[in-house]
DNA sequence: CCTCTCAACTAATGCGCATTAGTTTCAGGG
DNA sequence: CCCTGAAACTAATGCGCATTAGTTGAGAGG
């Protein structure tokens, strides 16, 4: 290449690098250089790039589960979308690492985590990453960023929605709206998301001067089977007058909620109302809209792509806020309750 | 590295590359070494490795469009399954190049499809790939696949779904069922996915002995505006007794043809009979399942896959059949005639 | 006891580029 | 006519690895 244009392969280089040195070049040579380039179809290796400059302008993705599930329903998709808009607008290009996928979660090496290494830069989604490794990744100093709350990682940088403050809020405006007694239906399982919503919900109604404690959360390993027709019916004869139910993969909470209740021959927000935390799940798009709050996907995989770049480029500085709100959504399954007595 | 293990960088490499030489190894400096890489976290820099083998377990997906678009009725997502669970079933990462979604289409530039290189092979989406730039990378010998038809670019490998076959397997079933008029409703587009549809349906009624021809043939640029209810009786009134409509990416000739019936007060399959050559958009899921074909688009995704390691592994056998066959949906929208005169 | 042959490594080289030290050329100044 | 200095390049080096030539050490054979 350098021969055929008659000049040396540093002006090659030069030249189709930008020459961010600002070194004085003859726009004649530039010209040649530019034309003997085009001729032969030339481009700089990128392998031999990166391998000079020490970056590849690739940014990793490593989820435990297939990055694209086979389960419609899953959330990841909208995160990539938040993510790959960014990325691209910050110039990487995104790894799909399927180490994880490859077999199943179980047969899942250590060492696969190690091949993100690869990129300059990687998101993790999902809270099974095995500790240890993405310990080490981090002490390490490799730029990681984790996609949902994950304290327990010191020093792991992670963008998450903040699930206590949208929760609270769906209870205060439940509140506003004239009910005393509200309910919370979660499912057995302590990953944060779940106890986020939890906390908000019991902190909403502290902030009420609603009751809360223990009675106020109903957890069941079987939404499905547990949440009947009866014991709705009994709910409300106590004066509950209000369910809010946590959002899950499954969605099962939520869906028990609307089947005791249809069960039970009523309707929101006419006899009780209805609260989901979260966005329903992809089959029930069609159904009323949940009274509750969305949760910004997109926007939290933009943000941890900002938050990844800005963990590269080497700055200590911790972004302030990992927390990304989550906006509330009025929907059609809550209203005031009931007259007392109705 | 080499010196926390106390050998020699060779050995390294020839412990962490495979050994593909078959250089006799002790065991225990095996060992060794292995068990240092593991307490240093060391992974083989993909870019070095890239450079001295030209190959890196990577393989491309380049679209023209955001790979992940932001309107969900696209149909990318089904394919990336395939792809993804393929890839990581062989051995490779996905890289998602973003540089065609970082500015839109028309600022894509030319170098931003050469940045591909960095990848052992590419899987290339949509057909407003650039083909100058595809030409050339194909010319010089890289790896591409493409999914989806793609003949004018002598060379490139693709796979796409047999829409030929399936489209004339229904009408062929349309005729088997006593239709004798049929009439597809196009949209204005020369994609390969809509002239192949257009094929497969002609060729279906020539082998039923239908009349075919330009007026069995409805093309038009806003279906919604063009095909009313008027239309519909005037068709009927010719004898005309089933429809099919092409899909596409936002279903308007589908979605006309659902509309032009309803206004007309009419109901398929009692007064006519519907199909849709695809599947349909992800908002008329709820509604009644139109007749018509499923396009496997993770099988595609996962042949595109097998098909792009073939060519790599630098293979010349082209594989037979790069045509995946897209199965019949039986659908609620067609059925018999109704009786003549009815 | 010395050469020969394996076994088991190690030294050296190059991949294609970015980058940092030069090197050459030419115009003025003295 | 020599010296200085800027302009416009070029030579050399190294990134981290794979690979190809060695090199060393330990028996085996004579």
């Amino acid at each position: 290449m350098a021969r055929a244009a008659g000049v040396s392969q540093t002006t090659v280089s030069l030249v189709l690098g930008g020459n961010k040195q600002g070194i004085v070049l003859q726009e004649a040579t530039r010209e040649r250089v530019l034309e003997a380039a085009r001729s032969l179809g030339y481009v700089p290796d990128p392998a031999a790039r990166s391998l000079a400059t020490a970056r590849n302008s690739l940014m990793g993705v490593f989820s435990f589960t297939a990055t694209f599930p086979t389960d419609v329903q899953h959330s990841y998709y909208p995160l990539l979308v938040g993510v790959e808009q960014e990325a691209a607008a910050q110039g990487y290009d995104l790894v799909l690492f399927t180490g994880s996928s490859a077999s199943g979660p179980e047969a899942t090496t250590p060492e696969a985590l190690d091949r993100v290494r690869l990129a300059d830069g990687c998101l993790f989604l999902g809270r099974h990453i095995p500790s240890r490794e993405l310990r080490r990744l981090v002490d390490d100093g490799y730029p990681a960023v984790h996609l949902g709350r994950r304290d327990e990682l010191e020093g792991l940088a992670w963008v998450g929605a903040d699930y206590v403050s949208a929760s609270a809020d769906v209870v205060r405006r439940l509140a506003e709206a004239g009910h005393r007694r509200i309910v919370l239906v979660r499912e057995d399982d302590d990953a944060p998301a779940s106890t986020d919503r939890e906390r908000g919900f019991l902190e909403g109604l502290e902030a009420a001067g609603l009751p809360g404690g223990p009675a106020a959360v109903v957890r069941t390993a079987e939404p499905a089977a547990q949440i009947t027709a009866e014991r709705i019916r009994a709910w409300r004869a106590e004066g509950i007058t209000a369910f809010v139910a946590e959002e899950t993969d499954t969605g099962g909470a939520w869906r028990a909620l609307l089947g005791a209740v249809g069960a039970a021959g009523l309707t929101a927000p006419e006899h009780l109302s209805l609260a989901l935390l979260g966005s329903p799940p992809a089959d029930l798009a069609a159904g009323p809209e949940p009274t509750g709050f969305d949760v910004p996907r997109t926007e939290l995989g933009a943000t941890a792509v900002r938050l990844l770049v800005s963990v590269m480029s080497g700055e200590d500085l911790k972004p302030p806020e990992p927390l990304v709100s989550c906006a509330f959504r009025a929907g059609t399954t809550a209203g005031p309750p009931p007259p007392a007595g109705g």
